[in-house]
DNA sequence: CAGATATGTTAGATTTGCCTAACAAGTAAA
DNA sequence: TTTACTTGTTAGGCAAATCTAACATATCTG
Protein backbone atom coordinates (compact mmCIF):
# COMPACT_ATOMS: atom_id res chain seq x y z
CA UNK A 1 0.00 0.00 0.00
CA UNK A 2 1.41 3.34 -1.22
CA UNK A 3 1.79 6.18 1.66
CA UNK A 4 -0.06 8.97 1.51
CA UNK A 5 1.41 12.06 -0.33
CA UNK A 6 2.43 14.89 2.16
CA UNK A 7 2.43 18.90 1.88
CA UNK A 8 3.51 21.44 3.86
CA UNK A 9 0.71 23.00 6.85
CA UNK A 10 0.50 26.34 4.14
CA UNK A 11 -0.47 23.50 1.32
CA UNK A 12 -3.05 22.19 3.63
CA UNK A 13 -4.42 25.20 4.18
CA UNK A 14 -5.04 25.95 0.96
CA UNK A 15 -6.47 22.53 0.12
CA UNK A 16 -9.07 22.88 3.41
CA UNK A 17 -10.62 26.30 1.46
CA UNK A 18 -10.87 24.73 -1.39
CA UNK A 19 -12.97 21.75 0.06
CA UNK A 20 -14.73 24.91 1.91
CA UNK A 21 -15.24 27.25 -1.00
CA UNK A 22 -16.57 24.28 -2.90
CA UNK A 23 -19.48 23.25 -0.27
CA UNK A 24 -20.54 26.56 -0.52
CA UNK A 25 -19.98 27.79 -3.49
CA UNK A 26 -19.74 24.87 -5.58
CA UNK A 27 -16.60 26.19 -7.01
CA UNK A 28 -13.62 27.67 -5.88
CA UNK A 29 -11.74 30.42 -7.48
CA UNK A 30 -8.14 31.64 -7.26
CA UNK A 31 -10.28 35.17 -6.21
CA UNK A 32 -12.60 33.59 -3.86
CA UNK A 33 -9.33 31.73 -2.07
CA UNK A 34 -7.41 34.87 -2.26
CA UNK A 35 -9.94 36.38 0.21
CA UNK A 36 -10.79 33.08 2.59
CA UNK A 37 -6.75 32.87 3.08
CA UNK A 38 -6.02 36.82 3.22
CA UNK A 39 -3.51 36.34 1.07
CA UNK A 40 -2.94 38.23 -2.56
CA UNK A 41 -4.05 36.22 -6.22
CA UNK A 42 -0.55 35.63 -6.81
CA UNK A 43 0.29 33.84 -3.40
CA UNK A 44 -2.80 31.52 -4.75
CA UNK A 45 -1.30 30.73 -7.73
CA UNK A 46 1.75 30.36 -6.76
CA UNK A 47 0.12 27.68 -4.47
CA UNK A 48 -1.77 26.05 -6.90
CA UNK A 49 0.93 25.59 -8.70
CA UNK A 50 2.52 23.55 -6.26
CA UNK A 51 -0.32 22.09 -5.40
CA UNK A 52 -0.90 21.27 -8.86
CA UNK A 53 2.83 19.80 -9.59
CA UNK A 54 2.16 17.19 -6.34
CA UNK A 55 -1.00 15.94 -7.81
CA UNK A 56 -3.51 17.47 -5.31
CA UNK A 57 -5.39 19.99 -7.38
CA UNK A 58 -6.18 20.39 -11.00
CA UNK A 59 -6.28 23.43 -12.43
CA UNK A 60 -6.18 25.23 -16.14
CA UNK A 61 -5.60 28.94 -16.71
CA UNK A 62 -8.38 30.87 -16.39
CA UNK A 63 -10.59 27.94 -14.96
CA UNK A 64 -12.05 26.48 -11.73
CA UNK A 65 -10.29 24.95 -9.03
CA UNK A 66 -10.63 21.15 -8.67
CA UNK A 67 -9.41 19.05 -6.27
CA UNK A 68 -8.05 15.30 -7.15
CA UNK A 69 -8.89 12.47 -5.28
CA UNK A 70 -5.65 12.39 -3.32
CA UNK A 71 -6.21 16.11 -3.09
CA UNK A 72 -10.18 15.73 -1.60
CA UNK A 73 -9.08 13.05 0.70
CA UNK A 74 -6.58 15.32 1.99
CA UNK A 75 -8.51 18.32 2.43
CA UNK A 76 -11.34 16.48 4.08
CA UNK A 77 -8.80 14.96 6.75
CA UNK A 78 -7.08 18.27 7.83
CA UNK A 79 -10.98 19.49 7.75
CA UNK A 80 -12.63 16.76 10.05
CA UNK A 81 -9.47 17.31 12.28
CA UNK A 82 -10.30 21.60 12.26
CA UNK A 83 -14.07 20.69 13.37
CA UNK A 84 -12.88 18.22 15.91
CA UNK A 85 -10.30 20.34 17.28
CA UNK A 86 -12.67 23.15 17.58
CA UNK A 87 -15.52 21.35 19.27
CA UNK A 88 -12.42 19.39 21.84
CA UNK A 89 -11.33 23.45 22.18
CA UNK A 90 -15.12 24.85 22.82
CA UNK A 91 -17.24 21.95 24.59
CA UNK A 92 -14.56 20.14 26.51
CA UNK A 93 -11.95 23.18 27.70
CA UNK A 94 -14.81 25.84 27.43
CA UNK A 95 -12.47 28.07 25.42
CA UNK A 96 -13.50 31.11 23.76
CA UNK A 97 -14.64 30.87 20.42
CA UNK A 98 -12.82 33.15 18.23
CA UNK A 99 -9.50 31.72 20.19
CA UNK A 100 -10.35 27.96 19.54
CA UNK A 101 -10.85 28.74 16.38
CA UNK A 102 -7.34 30.36 16.00
CA UNK A 103 -5.59 27.23 17.82
CA UNK A 104 -7.42 24.71 16.01
CA UNK A 105 -6.33 26.16 13.02
CA UNK A 106 -3.09 25.48 14.04
CA UNK A 107 -3.64 22.33 15.94
CA UNK A 108 -4.77 20.79 12.69
CA UNK A 109 -1.56 20.72 10.96
CA UNK A 110 0.39 19.66 14.33
CA UNK A 111 -0.98 16.69 15.30
CA UNK A 112 -0.70 13.02 14.45
CA UNK A 113 -3.23 10.70 13.02
CA UNK A 114 -3.25 8.62 16.44
CA UNK A 115 -4.02 11.79 18.70
CA UNK A 116 -6.64 12.91 15.94
CA UNK A 117 -8.10 9.35 16.38
CA UNK A 118 -8.02 9.29 20.31
CA UNK A 119 -8.88 12.40 20.48
CA UNK A 120 -12.16 12.40 18.26
CA UNK A 121 -13.40 9.04 20.07
CA UNK A 122 -12.63 11.02 23.39
CA UNK A 123 -15.03 13.59 22.10
CA UNK A 124 -17.38 10.60 21.09
CA UNK A 125 -17.41 9.26 24.59
CA UNK A 126 -18.02 12.56 25.82
CA UNK A 127 -21.31 13.62 23.77
CA UNK A 128 -22.47 10.03 24.16
CA UNK A 129 -22.17 9.85 27.89
CA UNK A 130 -25.43 8.79 29.53
CA UNK A 131 -25.54 12.21 31.18
CA UNK A 132 -28.74 13.98 29.96
CA UNK A 133 -26.41 17.28 29.24
CA UNK A 134 -22.29 17.20 29.90
CA UNK A 135 -21.13 14.67 32.03
CA UNK A 136 -20.57 15.05 36.01
CA UNK A 137 -16.96 15.37 35.69
CA UNK A 138 -16.75 18.08 33.13
CA UNK A 139 -19.12 19.62 35.10
CA UNK A 140 -16.92 18.88 38.33
CA UNK A 141 -13.83 20.12 35.93
CA UNK A 142 -15.24 23.21 35.05
CA UNK A 143 -16.16 24.07 38.98
CA UNK A 144 -12.09 23.48 39.80
CA UNK A 145 -11.05 25.22 36.94
CA UNK A 146 -13.10 28.28 38.08
CA UNK A 147 -12.51 28.02 41.71
CA UNK A 148 -9.38 25.37 42.09
CA UNK A 149 -11.29 23.17 44.23
CA UNK A 150 -12.37 19.95 44.06
CA UNK A 151 -15.89 19.19 44.17
CA UNK A 152 -16.74 16.36 46.57
CA UNK A 153 -17.02 13.57 44.52
CA UNK A 154 -20.37 10.89 44.75
CA UNK A 155 -18.09 8.08 42.76
CA UNK A 156 -15.77 7.85 46.00
CA UNK A 157 -18.38 6.23 47.64
CA UNK A 158 -19.41 4.05 45.66
CA UNK A 159 -15.94 2.52 44.66
CA UNK A 160 -15.28 1.90 48.48
CA UNK A 161 -17.34 -1.15 47.95
CA UNK A 162 -14.44 -2.60 46.32
CA UNK A 163 -11.82 -2.23 49.30
CA UNK A 164 -12.48 -4.04 52.14
CA UNK B 1 2.64 46.71 30.77
CA UNK B 2 4.51 45.96 27.30
CA UNK B 3 3.83 42.69 25.57
CA UNK B 4 5.73 39.89 25.67
CA UNK B 5 8.03 39.60 22.31
CA UNK B 6 7.33 37.13 20.23
CA UNK B 7 9.26 34.57 17.77
CA UNK B 8 8.97 31.88 14.85
CA UNK B 9 8.56 28.41 16.19
CA UNK B 10 11.69 27.92 14.49
CA UNK B 11 13.65 29.95 17.04
CA UNK B 12 10.88 28.81 19.96
CA UNK B 13 12.77 25.43 19.74
CA UNK B 14 16.21 26.82 19.24
CA UNK B 15 15.27 28.70 22.89
CA UNK B 16 13.88 25.39 24.11
CA UNK B 17 16.86 23.50 23.43
CA UNK B 18 19.59 25.85 24.61
CA UNK B 19 17.00 25.80 27.75
CA UNK B 20 17.39 22.02 28.01
CA UNK B 21 21.16 22.07 27.80
CA UNK B 22 21.89 24.76 30.19
CA UNK B 23 19.89 22.56 32.46
CA UNK B 24 21.43 19.38 31.57
CA UNK B 25 25.07 20.64 30.86
CA UNK B 26 25.54 23.75 32.71
CA UNK B 27 26.02 25.51 29.38
CA UNK B 28 24.89 25.67 25.60
CA UNK B 29 27.45 25.61 22.64
CA UNK B 30 26.43 25.50 19.07
CA UNK B 31 27.40 22.21 18.33
CA UNK B 32 25.19 20.65 21.02
CA UNK B 33 22.25 22.56 20.04
CA UNK B 34 23.08 22.03 16.83
CA UNK B 35 23.15 17.89 17.69
CA UNK B 36 20.03 18.22 19.92
CA UNK B 37 18.41 19.91 17.20
CA UNK B 38 18.95 17.69 14.17
CA UNK B 39 20.46 20.43 12.09
CA UNK B 40 24.23 21.51 11.37
CA UNK B 41 25.94 24.20 12.88
CA UNK B 42 25.56 26.79 10.38
CA UNK B 43 21.82 26.73 11.21
CA UNK B 44 22.26 27.38 14.66
CA UNK B 45 25.00 30.43 14.04
CA UNK B 46 22.07 31.71 11.96
CA UNK B 47 19.40 31.25 14.36
CA UNK B 48 21.52 32.53 17.31
CA UNK B 49 21.70 35.88 14.90
CA UNK B 50 18.42 36.25 14.96
CA UNK B 51 17.93 35.52 18.80
CA UNK B 52 20.53 37.49 19.45
CA UNK B 53 19.20 40.55 17.35
CA UNK B 54 15.53 39.71 19.08
CA UNK B 55 16.99 40.08 22.01
CA UNK B 56 16.71 36.65 23.45
CA UNK B 57 20.20 34.98 23.57
CA UNK B 58 23.71 36.73 24.18
CA UNK B 59 26.65 35.36 22.65
CA UNK B 60 29.69 36.33 21.87
CA UNK B 61 31.91 34.85 18.71
CA UNK B 62 33.55 31.43 20.36
CA UNK B 63 31.30 31.73 23.59
CA UNK B 64 28.60 29.57 25.50
CA UNK B 65 25.03 30.78 24.57
CA UNK B 66 23.04 32.58 27.40
CA UNK B 67 19.49 32.99 27.22
CA UNK B 68 18.58 36.75 28.23
CA UNK B 69 15.60 36.79 31.39
CA UNK B 70 13.68 37.72 28.28
CA UNK B 71 14.72 34.58 26.23
CA UNK B 72 14.37 32.28 29.43
CA UNK B 73 10.96 33.75 29.95
CA UNK B 74 9.93 32.30 26.76
CA UNK B 75 12.18 28.90 26.90
CA UNK B 76 10.59 27.75 29.78
CA UNK B 77 6.65 29.11 28.83
CA UNK B 78 7.77 26.75 25.77
CA UNK B 79 8.96 23.81 27.49
CA UNK B 80 6.21 23.70 30.50
CA UNK B 81 3.91 23.36 27.23
CA UNK B 82 5.75 20.66 25.62
CA UNK B 83 5.87 18.79 29.29
CA UNK B 84 1.88 19.51 29.64
CA UNK B 85 1.23 18.47 26.30
CA UNK B 86 3.35 15.00 26.58
CA UNK B 87 1.67 14.57 29.67
CA UNK B 88 -1.65 15.16 28.44
CA UNK B 89 -1.34 13.01 25.37
CA UNK B 90 0.37 9.85 27.33
CA UNK B 91 -1.62 10.21 30.49
CA UNK B 92 -4.96 11.32 29.09
CA UNK B 93 -5.16 9.84 25.54
CA UNK B 94 -2.67 6.95 26.17
CA UNK B 95 -0.88 8.10 23.03
CA UNK B 96 2.54 6.35 22.27
CA UNK B 97 5.11 7.48 23.87
CA UNK B 98 7.28 8.29 20.67
CA UNK B 99 4.29 10.09 18.54
CA UNK B 100 3.37 11.38 22.18
CA UNK B 101 6.83 13.40 22.00
CA UNK B 102 6.59 14.44 18.28
CA UNK B 103 3.13 15.70 18.36
CA UNK B 104 3.59 17.72 21.56
CA UNK B 105 6.88 19.34 19.77
CA UNK B 106 4.32 20.48 17.24
CA UNK B 107 1.67 21.50 19.20
CA UNK B 108 3.71 23.52 21.73
CA UNK B 109 3.89 26.02 19.24
CA UNK B 110 0.66 26.05 18.01
CA UNK B 111 -1.90 26.28 21.26
CA UNK B 112 -2.69 30.18 22.83
CA UNK B 113 -2.15 30.45 26.53
CA UNK B 114 -5.84 30.23 27.13
CA UNK B 115 -5.63 26.56 26.08
CA UNK B 116 -2.28 26.50 27.44
CA UNK B 117 -4.26 27.02 30.55
CA UNK B 118 -7.58 25.66 30.53
CA UNK B 119 -5.06 22.17 29.64
CA UNK B 120 -3.01 22.84 32.69
CA UNK B 121 -5.84 22.68 34.71
CA UNK B 122 -7.28 19.44 32.87
CA UNK B 123 -4.61 17.87 34.18
CA UNK B 124 -4.62 19.04 37.44
CA UNK B 125 -8.17 17.94 37.69
CA UNK B 126 -7.37 14.46 36.60
CA UNK B 127 -4.28 13.71 38.86
CA UNK B 128 -5.77 15.14 42.33
CA UNK B 129 -8.73 13.41 41.45
CA UNK B 130 -9.53 11.35 44.62
CA UNK B 131 -9.39 7.73 43.17
CA UNK B 132 -6.29 6.12 43.97
CA UNK B 133 -5.16 5.46 40.55
CA UNK B 134 -7.05 7.20 37.49
CA UNK B 135 -10.80 8.19 37.90
CA UNK B 136 -13.46 6.24 36.71
CA UNK B 137 -14.26 8.10 33.47
CA UNK B 138 -10.82 7.98 32.48
CA UNK B 139 -10.56 3.92 32.73
CA UNK B 140 -14.55 3.89 31.19
CA UNK B 141 -12.73 6.28 28.44
CA UNK B 142 -10.17 3.75 27.62
CA UNK B 143 -12.79 0.75 27.51
CA UNK B 144 -14.68 2.71 25.48
CA UNK B 145 -11.83 3.64 22.90
CA UNK B 146 -11.05 -0.34 22.84
CA UNK B 147 -14.58 -1.38 21.99
CA UNK B 148 -16.41 1.36 21.06
CA UNK B 149 -18.61 0.17 23.82
CA UNK B 150 -19.71 1.98 26.48
CA UNK B 151 -19.59 0.66 30.55
CA UNK B 152 -21.89 1.19 32.53
CA UNK B 153 -21.88 3.90 34.65
CA UNK B 154 -21.77 4.13 38.31
CA UNK B 155 -22.26 7.30 38.57
CA UNK B 156 -25.61 7.48 36.87
CA UNK B 157 -26.95 5.26 39.82
CA UNK B 158 -25.95 7.97 42.26
CA UNK B 159 -27.43 10.98 39.96
CA UNK B 160 -30.97 10.20 39.79
CA UNK B 161 -31.89 10.65 43.35
CA UNK B 162 -31.52 13.78 41.87
CA UNK B 163 -34.11 13.44 39.25
CA UNK B 164 -38.26 13.16 40.12
C1' DC C 1 54.81 25.03 21.53
C1' DA C 2 53.21 23.09 17.28
C1' DG C 3 50.47 20.24 14.71
C1' DA C 4 46.09 17.70 14.75
C1' DT C 5 41.41 17.62 15.92
C1' DA C 6 37.22 19.66 17.23
C1' DT C 7 34.36 23.46 17.17
C1' DG C 8 32.50 27.81 15.31
C1' DT C 9 31.76 31.25 11.60
C1' DT C 10 31.13 33.20 6.99
C1' DA C 11 29.78 33.09 2.29
C1' DG C 12 26.74 31.76 -0.91
C1' DA C 13 23.04 28.60 -2.80
C1' DT C 14 18.40 26.63 -2.29
C1' DT C 15 13.54 26.22 -0.99
C1' DT C 16 9.21 27.95 0.41
C1' DG C 17 5.85 31.30 0.64
C1' DC C 18 4.69 35.86 0.58
C1' DC C 19 4.48 40.42 -1.78
C1' DT C 20 4.02 44.38 -5.66
C1' DA C 21 3.84 45.79 -10.33
C1' DA C 22 2.76 44.93 -14.80
C1' DC C 23 0.44 42.45 -18.12
C1' DA C 24 -3.31 39.16 -20.10
C1' DA C 25 -7.76 37.21 -20.36
C1' DG C 26 -12.49 37.12 -19.67
C1' DT C 27 -17.06 39.53 -18.88
C1' DA C 28 -20.39 43.01 -19.01
C1' DA C 29 -22.32 47.21 -20.71
C1' DA C 30 -22.68 51.34 -23.54
C1' DT D 1 -17.96 45.83 -30.88
C1' DT D 2 -15.30 48.49 -28.27
C1' DT D 3 -14.48 50.24 -23.75
C1' DA D 4 -14.20 49.49 -18.88
C1' DC D 5 -13.97 46.44 -15.04
C1' DT D 6 -12.88 42.22 -12.83
C1' DT D 7 -10.18 38.36 -12.42
C1' DG D 8 -5.97 35.67 -13.22
C1' DT D 9 -1.01 35.19 -14.42
C1' DT D 10 3.88 36.29 -14.78
C1' DA D 11 8.04 38.43 -13.42
C1' DG D 12 10.87 39.70 -9.99
C1' DG D 13 12.00 40.71 -5.16
C1' DC D 14 12.20 39.74 -0.08
C1' DA D 15 12.54 37.07 4.24
C1' DA D 16 13.12 32.89 6.84
C1' DA D 17 15.42 28.76 7.43
C1' DT D 18 18.10 25.30 5.67
C1' DC D 19 22.34 23.43 3.52
C1' DT D 20 27.55 22.79 1.77
C1' DA D 21 32.15 24.42 1.36
C1' DA D 22 35.69 27.04 2.94
C1' DC D 23 37.85 29.37 6.47
C1' DA D 24 38.96 30.73 11.51
C1' DT D 25 39.57 29.83 16.24
C1' DA D 26 40.15 26.93 20.24
C1' DT D 27 41.73 22.97 22.57
C1' DC D 28 44.20 18.87 23.24
C1' DT D 29 48.29 16.15 22.99
C1' DG D 30 52.79 14.66 21.92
Amino acid sequence: MRKDKRCSSDMEDYLEAILVLKRENKVARVRDISQLMNVKPPSVASALHTLSRDGFVIHESYGYVELTPEGEKLAKRIQSRHEMLNKFLREILCINPKIAAEDACRMEHAISQETSRKLTKFLEFVQTCPDHDRPDWLKSFDHYFKTGKRLKCKVRVLKQKDST
